[in-house]
DNA sequence: CAAGAAAAATATGTATACATACCATCTCAG
DNA sequence: CTGAGATGGTATGTATACATATTTTTCTTG
């Protein structure tokens, strides 16, 4: 038994995968945003006026990776962002109406595409798999769901 | 329900946790060895004498992306690369005396790590969670074990 | 054997991903 | 208020990850 098999090889493995079909899907809609933008797009949504480490720690993301991810989502015009008054070095993020429009119309896709990922189980192990992904990932760091 | 919860955020997250795992532990044990240079030296001393676009088919991965993997592990002298004979657009590969040694003390901590990474879960379900994680991602697309 | 298709690398460009260093700013101790 | 430390963001450097284009070489087909 070598590397293939391990943990770690399969979750790589996995993670192509996922990555793949998004951005198939997604650019198959016409669409420009990767798997990371929408998951960004989706925190700003639920918190508008997050700063950058807001959004960063609601992901679970690097700060100097959430850097250039808001960076593309500006340019595409999906975000705009401004410094914040009551603290002068952070930037609060918040969406467009093209944002808006933007995630309103690939939710259902994503949504229906995460099934494919894992179309090579059942239903019944696909829901397995995901409660058993959850709870090895553990509680969210950085922010929770009611805040 | 939003992004979080999704397959492809819950997987994210698993690959970062078993990146992070593998640097943590591999550091610590004083080498300089990414989780895909390791996957690529396991599938080169599996096969010597194996071209690159052969590395990048046995352990899944993108030729252009293997060309930078092979790169580093032959700065650090784990590998050699040579002009194949019979096709000399081709770059055979081959370990180095460094490169097993380093293979063969690192392999039984990268073995041990496995678990570390899925530490949330029983026993059980972590044998679950890698048959689940086995069967989503199918068999091996490049090569068969018995090559 | 010559023309064209196919394949192996490499180069280029974009997008994560993260450590580290750095600057600006804020907070807190005193 | 002042200096120290913490925090937000950016910059830099390294390492994936992959699409696309290009070059070199091989294979195919006539």
């Amino acid at each position: 038994m070598k590397a293939h098999g391990m943990a770690g090889h399969l979750i790589r493995r996995l993670n192509q995968i996922s990555t793949q079909v998004f951005s198939t899907r997604v650019q198959a809609a016409g669409f420009d945003v990767t798997q990371v933008q929408f998951a960004a797009m989706d925190a700003i949504l639920a918190h508008p006026g997050l700063d950058q480490a807001g959004v960063a720690a609601a992901i679970a993301y690097d700060r100097a990776t959430i850097g250039g991810v808001i960076d593309r989502l500006e340019q595409k015009g999906y975000v705009v962002r401004a410094v914040s008054k009551r603290d002068r070095r952070a930037r609060e993020v918040r969406a467009t109406e093209a944002g808006r429009a933007m995630f309103d119309e690939i939710l259902p896709l994503v949504t229906a595409l995460q099934s494919e990922v894992l179309e090579r189980l059942e239903p019944k192990e696909r829901a397995a798999f995901l409660a058993l992904a959850r709870k090895a990932i553990g509680p969210a760091p950085g922010m929770t769901e009611q805040g």
